[in-house]
DNA sequence: CTCAATTTGTTCGTATGTATG
DNA sequence: ACATACATACGAACAAATTGA
């Protein structure tokens, strides 16, 4: 690697080995995604693309060449390159921030169940509650349109579990929990954390491993304090955002 | 490449050019990370490797030099692999879900502010409020122990602005917003996306072109729906961490 | 119409990185 | 550790198409 490229590096060097051309081209690919480039734009020149990643010619060349198999962008000798594909509408999946706007649209979606045998249930903190005697654990995957944009571990405590087996293995699990009259709910809470897909969420997910994710870690607790839900959720990490009010609006 | 190796590859080739080596090392390392092996535990054998990831032996051995060129694990010929540092300890930058929590944490923050042209404001959405007639533009990064976690761009209406400029350059602009009197704040709302680091949020985070990071979007507005604040702020994304509580529990 | 400037397309040689068996 | 194949990345030079003066 010559001098100049070296420059450029800080201490990122690491973790940044992925291929530079394909690190222009998410970014190239980002600028065109937030209308930094409308279609029918001419974008940058390869020589200044050159100048501003500090890359060569060719891979530059290279990270475009990927854009145009895409079909998002199509170069012209002599003329430049073009967007001629906007990039994601269906975007965004809404992460809820309260009870009800997190059951409600997934009340009737229809989960495919994964086989899977029993798991340890994932430690507790503290916070969280104590645990229940025995819990069931299912895992699932979830689509929309024939494109998955969930993978959720999910444990129930046997004894919830049982008042409605059937209805837990065909439906997604929050949604019949709040169904069940004889359990009272007393707390709900979520973490929320970016993280990377694994092996099986790559998998689950059709996306790349280590590709960015949002991981949701759901729990819910009865009256008593006892833990009757714990669910790990993993969304592929362009799907998922989350609406939070901060200082709610007055009518 | 050989069949064997194509053979585990689905469609996610196209994301998945990312060094196999660089794969499998991110993985253990989150494994570690997570608890699944411990300071002091052995880790999986190459042979074990070899099968789940369906690479060659020497690239697994490529991915645990990694590993052990950051201190992390150690290997013994005729033993085994063996963790020997845990990772991360300091992680989790806390992200608000309620005014209060978002202000109190940052009241104290001293911003590093950097230099910038006025910048267009931000498209408003049509849930955002109607904007001010000017606003001023600054640029800042949070530090933590010398580590930057948050690299911040922010609208300040004009005529805010005017009522504690100075406040505005030397502290983080949400406190200082909360506490001028003389404006009443009607409503917060804050939006959070999971995206990839762009040049400038690289730089300023020293994270890689791509890296996952978090990125917040908070909007303030006054009693007459005009937005007198629009901060977009980019976190490094295995710092932040959201907890939402969905079902608040009672006394 | 010609000329120069701009811009993408192509090719060569070299070095290093990745991955296999 | 070795031999092999292919991918990544650089710099540089030149070709070909387009545009506008």
């Amino acid at each position: 690697m010559t001098n100049r490229a070296r420059k450029s590096m800080t201490r990122q060097d690491a973790d940044s080995r992925v291929p530079r051309y394909l690190q222009v081209a998410s970014v190239l690919r980002r600028r065109i995604r937030d209308g930094h480039w409308a279609v029918g734009d001419k974008i940058a020149t390869l020589e200044e693309l050159e100048h501003e990643f500090d890359v060569a010619r060719v891979t530059v060349r290279q990270a475009i060449d990927l854009l145009q198999g895409e079909g998002l962008v199509k170069s012209f000798q002599g003329r430049g390159t073009f967007v001629i594909k906007a990039v994601q509408s269906n975007r965004w999946m809404q992460l809820a921030t309260d009870w009800e706007s997190l059951i409600a649209p997934i009340r009737d979606h229809v989960p495919q169940v994964l086989p899977s045998e029993p798991r340890p249930v994932p430690r507790l903190e503290e916070d969280d509650g104590t645990p229940a005697e025995a819990y069931v654990f299912l895992r699932s995957v979830q689509k929309r349109s024939g494109k998955p944009y969930a993978y959720a571990r999910v444990h129930i405590a046997k004894h919830v579990y049982a008042q409605a087996p059937k209805q837990f293995s065909t439906r997604v699990a929050l949604a019949v929990l709040s169904e069940i009259k004889e359990i009272a709910i007393q707390r709900a809470h979520q973490t929320v954390v970016v993280g990377s897909a694994d092996i099986e969420a790559a998998r689950h997910l059709g996306i790349a491993l280590n590709a960015p994710t949002a991981e949701a870690r759901c729990v819910v607790s009865d009256k008593g304090g006892v833990v009757l839900y714990i669910g790990e959720i993993t969304y592929p990490g362009d799907y998922v955002r989350l609406n939070i009010e901060l200082i709610a609006q007055e009518g």
